[in-house]
DNA sequence: GATGAATGAGGCTTCATTCAT
DNA sequence: AATGAATGAAGCCTCATTCAT
């Protein structure tokens, strides 16, 4: 009947990114366990505090998007993988932001962990930012920074207005991006 | 020692945006009350519910607001107005942008005198933007909503990240939307 | 714009027994005021506590009871009289017996006004009673406190169940109570 | 120092018996915890809302009744059974009765347990009657329902007057419903 | 190591009662 | 004398976290 931990440390987490996702700071502690099918308990003896448990999540979730943009460093077309970088990090942050959001709960420094797994998000999106702007397919003066605030900003927002609209605003911050794809 | 009821409403809000505005949905009945110091019951007497004080905040908010943008209206260059509107919006509109989404709590239609205020305040957003398409100075294909959208986007990451970054990230958005100012 | 003091003591005595009546000890005293078209801190000055209310507005029903037994003692028919003031009290007391078990709130003893006021009610009854008993239209050993008791029972159990099964269960009790009406 | 959930759950329900008979629907949930010497949250949980800890109380308290009636219609005299039920309901039921009155709070639908255990505990009652009916010890017209609701309505008046008082109107209410024995 | 039960603190809301006008 | 506003205490309920099994 016992599972391994490992494999209850990655439901736990699959659980809290879903939940996080859907319920916002609302989601319960309670309610992670029961969708990991896992006593309460236990998601405390992994995370022992609930900040714990969200950075756990979020870093969890910066890896597999940093995992997804490097694919994309081997587009072929690097304006075209640029416009993608954008668009993805835009419709895939949407949910996840609220997860975000929860890492600054009172203004506390993030842990050491989470503030490497945004280093490394970041230079995967320098990568793709460079190689098109050599490519002449983004705004030479564009940094990283600007990307990334660019789509944290947009990414808020995706939850609160139509799709269309979501997708009008991106288009208008390419063309301030200069990319071309 | 006994304030006047309207003095005391008027404290409330205002302890209210700043509440919000900081603690996000996390801020309770209670510590509003305390920085307006004020007993809890009092602020129920005022707002029977928190979304009513919730909603109260926003549309002061708004309206304080779209007066500034009514100043922008009468502006000589409207490329120069137009600009300023979006740079009004995103600094002002900064930590009390937290407040709109909290409107948006279990996805429920708005009261009226909400969705009034919204209404009144994207007319103002519009005046100045059909100005400066008239003169040239913004793209002519934006509408409303793409303003709208942008600058509440923008408003979000205000409080997460330095002020020069913001400033970018406007700057970038500003030639996305077209806006010579 | 003012009213006289006597007025508003009968105004708020007339809410209270028909907000007790409705909504039992939920009801609340700002309710009682607002029926009253009087402020709050009105009827605080007339009955400085809310269990000075309770048992002011018992006092006036109970004297209001009274007097319609008095009319009972009257009749022609001993036995009818009878079976009347049963009736009577148990319809009658139906809203009003959450009035009377108010009294009870914490066991305390009652007040003076209100024990003398059930003394004069009980004599009420003992009359009609006793005429009864001398005609031999009811069993010759039932007391005051026996038809009480019963009436109150009943009186209990009125807002509970169907008119209909109320009756019957009354017209038991009147046999039991050897009356013949 | 660590109880036992189901020790606990009995704990609770006994303590809340004994509120609510007592104090009536005022009882509040945190006096029912300190009674039973829990937290309140631990009442909260094995009872989500005070409305199921209300109808669990009087499900177990109609089981434990229901259950002391099966005892009467194994005895030998029908008529001092049906005597004995009418007597037991009122003495045992006495403080109890409260507790069914707090089911009708909104004069909503009772859940289903709760229906079920009323349906059970008539049949008991049924069953005594028609026994004494046939022996001739009841008025043969007398159904379960005035049975039911004179025993209510008396139960109810229990704790307000002297026992002497309540006996002597028990026996009148029997007198009526033409029981011998 | 995992689990369900327990808990205190805290959140929203209502109410009897008091105070300044 | 009358009023509306203010208030703290208390009620119901939830949640992060801890404990005994």
């Amino acid at each position: 009947m016992r599972r391994d931990g490992a494999e209850n440390r990655e439901r736990i987490l699959l659980a809290a990114e879903h939940v996080f996702g859907t319920g916002g700071a609302a989601a319960s502690t309670e309610e992670i366990a029961r969708q990991a099918k896992v006593g309460v308990a236990t998601v405390f003896r992994h995370f022992p505090t609930k900040q714990d448990l969200i950075e756990a999540t979020a870093v969890r979730y910066l890896q597999k998007l940093e995992e997804q943009l490097r694919l994309l460093i081997d587009e072929a077309d690097p304006g075209r993988a640029f416009v993608s970088l954008v668009q993805t990090l835009v419709s895939t942050g949407a949910t996840k932001m609220t997860l975000l959001n929860l890492l600054h709960t009172d203004g506390q420094g993030l842990s050491e962990p989470v503030t490497a797994a945004v280093h490394t998000f970041y230079d995967a999106i320098q990568q793709v930012l460079e190689r098109a702007q050599a490519a002449g397919a983004a705004r030479p003066d564009a940094t990283v920074q600007d990307v990334s605030v660019l789509v944290r900003a947009l990414a808020h927002v995706v939850p609160l207005v139509a799709d269309a609209a979501v997708d009008r605003a991106v288009k208008i911050v390419l063309d301030g991006l200069g990319a071309t794809g």
